[in-house]
DNA sequence: GCTGAAAAGTCCTATAT
DNA sequence: ATATAGGACTTTTCAGC
């Protein structure tokens, strides 16, 4: 799929706000509704356009503790962790990586007592090693050309 | 702010489709489109709501390999760091951990090559510990209540 | 805080270049 | 592949409950 600037111009704008009109799109890079709205369908067809989220923010409903955790799982027990963890409503994000066998966990808790109920949960799968945010210098970034 | 059942239900469907339209919505909740309009303006205002997201695909534009990268900052370099890594492409998160001096970066790259190319740019800061995602089993999960 | 109806605005489809 | 224009639909505003 070709991404020429127009289309990158386009996914700029969807990246920074999706509930954005098509008709400002349109009047942002000097097309008519219709062909953006073309457009825009054939990146979401190709899967270049994956999905459009509303972003909530947890520290505002007291979810003030963003934290990190790897898990090196027990011997056997990846895929009941793998099921067992999507049910998880703490975790966000869990990827498998290179390396000690190792999941990466995103999560996010109250306080340091809910840290620990959360941790209680998952040690039955494996050794953990829980890290908290201190601060996100970038969560979620915009791009807008190749690299 | 309080959130109830409906709101809920309003914020579970924003998380799945932003561009979802307000009349869908009103249906959906049994409520009108002034209401739900309404409804949508105070999570904003309260920050519940923080953004609109369209999800790019980096992989289908030929980012293939995602990567987790820890670095632990040389003495004295985290501010200079904090500056530099926002200009950096290929790194779309940036998180300060708690525990050796940690950044968390989350970033991807089209091969090893370019892995490697990304590594010698961040040595600089500091001692890197790279790992490549395997598999994502969750990212980016929708909230549809307190827990 | 919610509704309903009318006004304003946006989007879609067809047609044309 | 893009533009224009009309009709259809959606969102917003506002009076009333």
């Amino acid at each position: 799929m070709k991404i020429d600037d127009i289309n990158w111009k386009i996914l700029k704008m969807l990246q920074e706000n999706s509930r954005v009109a098509l008709k400002d799109l349109a009047i942002e890079v000097g097309l008519s509704s219709p062909t953006v709205a073309e457009r825009i369908q054939k990146m979401e067809d190709a899967g270049v356009i994956a999905s459009y989220h509303a972003k909530v923010d947890l520290s505002k409903l007291g979810y003030l503790l963003g934290v990190y955790i790897t898990i090196k799982i027990r011997f056997g027990q990846t895929e009941r962790f793998e099921e067992f963890i999507t049910t998880v409503p703490e975790i966000s994000e869990c990827h498998k990586l290179t390396g000690r066998d190792c999941m990466l966990l995103r999560g996010s808790v109250r306080d340091p007592k809910h840290l620990e109920d959360l941790n209680i949960r998952l040690a039955v799968y494996g050794e953990l090693t829980t890290s908290l945010v201190l601060n996100s210098i970038m969560d979620g970034k915009t791009y807008d050309s190749h690299f």
